[in-house]
DNA sequence: GTCTATATCCAGATAGAC
DNA sequence: GTCTATCTGGATATAGAC
């Protein structure tokens, strides 16, 4: 259908402003201006702009769920799991409007609705999966996990945008993770 | 002065509005408002709306450096250090809204200026050498327990705001730093 | 110093013609 | 489906009277 297409076109149009003056910057103006539209057609595809935007979430989070669903699946249960951490930060690096997006909340105003969080929640899933695969159980654990991986992207965008000085420290700080809790692991024979 | 008893109740009137509705959505008819002038008014005391971000930026910087200085300083140099990663995520937890001001760019259009970032970089500067006395050197070092701190904050504000999900990961997440440095600097030995 | 009035600009959203 | 015209509401900032 040419509605699809129209639709989809909008949409790329979106990122495009989004990537270039910020997600909270984009203004229906100038995305129709780029579809060759004014702005009230945009109407006919989105009934508003927050609806538009959710329309953005969702389709971050399902490229997030690609993204993760073609991790390596090494037999070594950690390498699975540097697989994932490493294509996930890889993910947010490579467009950190669409991580602003989807972790932030940068649009005041905007929530995405609950099917698209489930998209969300759906590609996160597997974190558990992977980590419980090396031995590592609980909620702690995870959220400690998340804490370090978000905190090593967030100061890499917010602070060296374009360069290596926080992602380069993946390897070192998962393994920092791993050995702490094979090391309480052991404690606990 | 009166002059300056009105600048500092505009700044207060600022924060309260920043607490309700977001750092960026602060409108200067409402802080106006609040101390019963019209939004023009304002002028007199600041430039522009940027110039009173400033000022609301530099009184945070300086506030972050009081309480940092203020830290227990032990005859262990450990306990020095977890006094440091305890009052600085205290301070920003106890207002999420600084918080935002001070380490992430929530205002489009605005950046602080080189004097307020030099408050900054002083209130920081401590961090280098609490690390130095517990034997960690070095950047990378640096950098790690920056971003491990730093995750634990912003996951804590951004999804579980008033609770303490992942600030209570705080020791925990400390001694897993401590250790990996021990754990390094035994082998190179 | 503070006010009213206004300039200037921007936004999202709707009505209704074509 | 797309358009023009408009509604509604918001903002920062300035001019000039008092």
């Amino acid at each position: 259908m040419r509605r699809a297409a129209t639709h989809a076109h909008i949409l790329e149009a979106a990122w495009a402003l989004a990537r270039r003056d910020g997600i909270a910057a984009i203004a229906l103006r100038d995305i129709a201006g780029r579809v060759g539209m004014r702005a009230p057609s945009l109407y006919t595809y989105f009934p508003s702009k927050n609806a538009l935007y959710d329309a953005m979430f969702a389709e971050g989070a399902r490229q997030l769920a690609e993204t993760l669903a073609s991790r390596r699946k090494d037999a070594d249960p950690g390498e699975t799991l540097r697989a994932r951490v490493q294509l996930f930060i890889a993910f947010c690096m490579a467009d950190p409007v669409r991580y602003q997006l989807l972790f932030e909340r940068p649009i005041p105003g905007f929530e995405p609705t609950q099917d698209s969080l489930d998209i969300m929640l759906s590609a996160l899933a597997g974190t558990r999966t992977d980590l419980e695969a090396v031995g590592i159980h609980g909620e702690r654990a995870l959220d400690l996990l998340r804490a370090l991986i978000t905190g090593l992207i967030s100061l890499q965008v917010a602070n060296d945008p374009g360069g290596d000085r926080w992602t380069r420290l993946q390897e070192e700080a998962l393994e920092m993770f791993l050995a702490h809790y094979a090391h309480r692991a052991a404690n606990v024979k």
